[in-house]
DNA sequence: CCAAAAGTGTTAAAAGTACACCCATGG
DNA sequence: CCATGGGTGTACTTTTAACACTTTTGG
């Protein structure tokens, strides 16, 4: 029979506690997405595993989150430690994986991250390999290896990274439009035109934006908001020298309208 | 000195799993905020805690997940044990909470999750209470009980549940105007009035949208969609009888444009 | 002088907004 | 017969989209 006294039912929070402590406890990791434009494609960076499950498969790289260290804070790690990434990296929360055999080997539940870096070059290290991203049909991805001998197309990674990656992509292209992520893939967020923000947001949405309009009103909307000024200065190239502008907004959000 | 064989390096991963047995794993919780609409206003099914940390204040049902089952299950096994609600509920993963200090008795990481039921009656059991909520500030949230015997006002929670409860609104408040979860909030999803759906639109959003334009454009949205269609049916009532729409949209999820 | 790259202008269609008007029902 | 709730129409503004035109540079 349910009692009525709330005491009650909520002393089963420790009781729940002590009970469990004889369970085995989850491990939980993080895996991190972390993505770039490379040449006009939106681009992920991958490690090979050498030893099963899904030897020889490419997946995310990942970490174990230490007893006193945060996701956020394992993240940064694994940055560091695993990729040898040295200084501020945009990294976001997508979402935690928490299948039961998702990874054969053990009950291993996973935060996944979104990482953005602007140069393929940062990562500096042989076991991380970078994949453009071929977005084919709804929710299908062919990736191929960029600096690869032979183009090695890969199709499948391990665990559930598909999946990860698939969400990923979609958080990327519904954030790009009333968020600042953008920016975060600028060489040179400082001093950059217009010209190279649309190179980007085509890279990552997958689609054409009218040259004309992107300069007059998704330039124009960022100002508005703050996010960006015109440094008036000029730079060089080919044909007509193109504004530059300096992107200024903090890590603030902007939604749209 | 770094090795050049990816191999070596990919073998941290076993090396880890086994390094970390000694290590205390952390305790993996799902958090569940339940929403629904009372009155007009968005609310939020709370439970009182009776003992420390946080006592007597008012915190999110939560429940540790075991070694079986996943997050999903963990929260379905929360709804029916815990809030003894029967049958399908929509939930939907909010995001990861993670700070090594969250939980001062133990590290606790804490997996919320986002439900909503049509009816506050739906959950009958003494120890959980509903609370409205008025948004005053940006990010900042007044709880009054419902049914309460004294307007009993609640303006902070236990653990982070606060920060919990602000990214959940903001999402619900995001994600209504392209997913279906406006409909989730329907006490008859098979028969519905234009007014009906825009009193839950208005009070999930706190902003009033005119009711001619609703009408016309956001059912008519829904109907292109494929997610309503009209019964044709009639409704009684005072005035004029409302035409009745039926979801039909199983879960899908339709971008705007 | 011409091709290339970039800023700016023009126009039409689509979407959003405000508000008015008419319809059907219950008291 | 009138207040109330609900459908529908209209006019206006804003946004989006397509494309043309002009400016500036390098070869």
């Amino acid at each position: 029979m349910k009692q009525n006294n709330p005491s009650t039912e909520q002393g089963s929070d420790r009781r729940e506690i002590r009970m469990l402590s004889e369970y085995k406890h989850p491990y939980v990791t993080v895996d991190l997405l972390l993505f770039s434009v490379i040449d006009g494609q939106l681009a992920i960076n991958l490690t090979v595993r050498d030893e099963e499950p899904f030897k020889d498969m490419y997946a995310l790289p990942g970490s174990f989150i230490r007893e006193n260290e945060s996701a956020e804070g394992a993240v940064e790690r694994l940055l560091s430690d695993k990729l040898e990434l040295s200084g501020q990296i945009y990294t976001e929360q997508l979402m935690t994986f928490s299948d039961v055999n998702r990874d054969p080997r053990e009950r291993v539940i996973s935060i996944a991250y979104i990482g953005i870096i602007p140069d393929k070059a940062m990562v500096n290290v042989p076991w991380m390999k970078w994949f453009t991203i071929q977005s084919s049909n709804v929710g299908s991805y062919k990736l191929c290896q960029v600096d690869g001998d032979e183009s090695f197309i890969c199709t499948c990674l391990g665990f559930d990274h598909d999946k990860m990656l698939e969400i990923a992509i979609d958080r990327l292209r519904g954030k790009i439009d009333y968020t600042d992520i953008i920016f975060k893939f600028l060489k040179d967020s400082k001093q950059f035109t217009a010209g190279t923000l649309r190179e980007i947001y085509q890279s990552v949405t997958g689609q054409e934006i009218n040259r004309g309009n992107f300069t007059k009103y998704q330039m124009n909307t960022y100002m508005e908001h703050g996010l960006i000024k015109k440094t008036g200065s000029i730079s060089i190239g080919r044909g007509r020298p193109a504004d530059t502008y300096s992107y200024i907004g903090g890590d603030r959000l902007w939604i749209k309208y």
